[in-house]
DNA sequence: GCGCACTATAGCCATTGACAATATATCCAG
DNA sequence: CTGGATATATTGTCAATGGCTATAGTGCGC
């Protein structure tokens, strides 16, 4: 990458992004995994196909916001078919400035009279 | 039409439809007025194109989000191109059930350690 | 008169995401 | 053994969404 354009540039995020992004936020996981994840974060109300993912992924690895990892768990917990991603400080300073959007977005709405009902 | 589907049938809300209904919650306006509105609030971060805003409300009054009103504005104020646009309350809880989702969202990516600054 | 703000509409195109099909491999029910 | 279901990744096609641009008409400043 020759440019350096700061983590807005890709603001605002494609939902399927941030939803990937806080999968890999903690643990490192494979694609499999991140479809179950964000399905039990959402209690099944987002279920992200499986096109969506492979190639949101795709796009997330040339915009350098995770990398695929060699790191490997013990082969008795393994699949060799998966392939496990990471997040980078990238990744992390992007999801943190799609975050900062929302939350200002949430506030509009507050101030316009949708109050969010607590959460 | 016919049907209740309830607000959180249109779930998740396309971005633009979300912020024309913080631009008309509070006051009714016209088209244009709505682009301005959107640009004012993000700073100019935003700036919903012609094309967008013009489709968008289509979509919105055919499911029932806003109407358009006769009520119109003095004429010394106004200008008859205008095409005023109002919420409804169908769509004042749409965007409610919207409001409440992004807090949720926001909510997980704190858990997920991209804090958003308080707010 | 020229261009810009204002106002609305419509066409074309790129991005995004859903659904479905393809490809294996394993495991379980029958 | 055979047919599903689960696990895992990939790819194709299609619809929705939104950006940019062109069209069109009015009024104002230079």
């Amino acid at each position: 990458m020759t440019d350096t354009p700061g983590p807005e540039a890709l603001l605002p995020l494609p939902p399927a992004t941030f939803h990937i992004l806080l999968a890999v936020a903690v643990d490192d996981r494979h694609g499999y995994a991140i479809i179950q994840d964000v399905a039990a974060r959402t209690a099944g109300e987002l279920k992200l196909s499986a096109g969506t993912l492979y190639r949101s992924i795709q796009r997330m690895l040339e915009q350098g916001l995770v990398v695929e990892t060699q790191d490997r768990p013990a082969p008795e917990l393994d699949d060799e078919r998966r392939r496990y991603y990471r997040i980078t400080p990238f990744g992390a300073a992007v999801a943190r400035a799609e975050a900062r959007r929302l939350t200002l977005l949430v506030k509009m709405a507050r101030d316009r009279g949708f109050a969010a009902g607590t959460a």
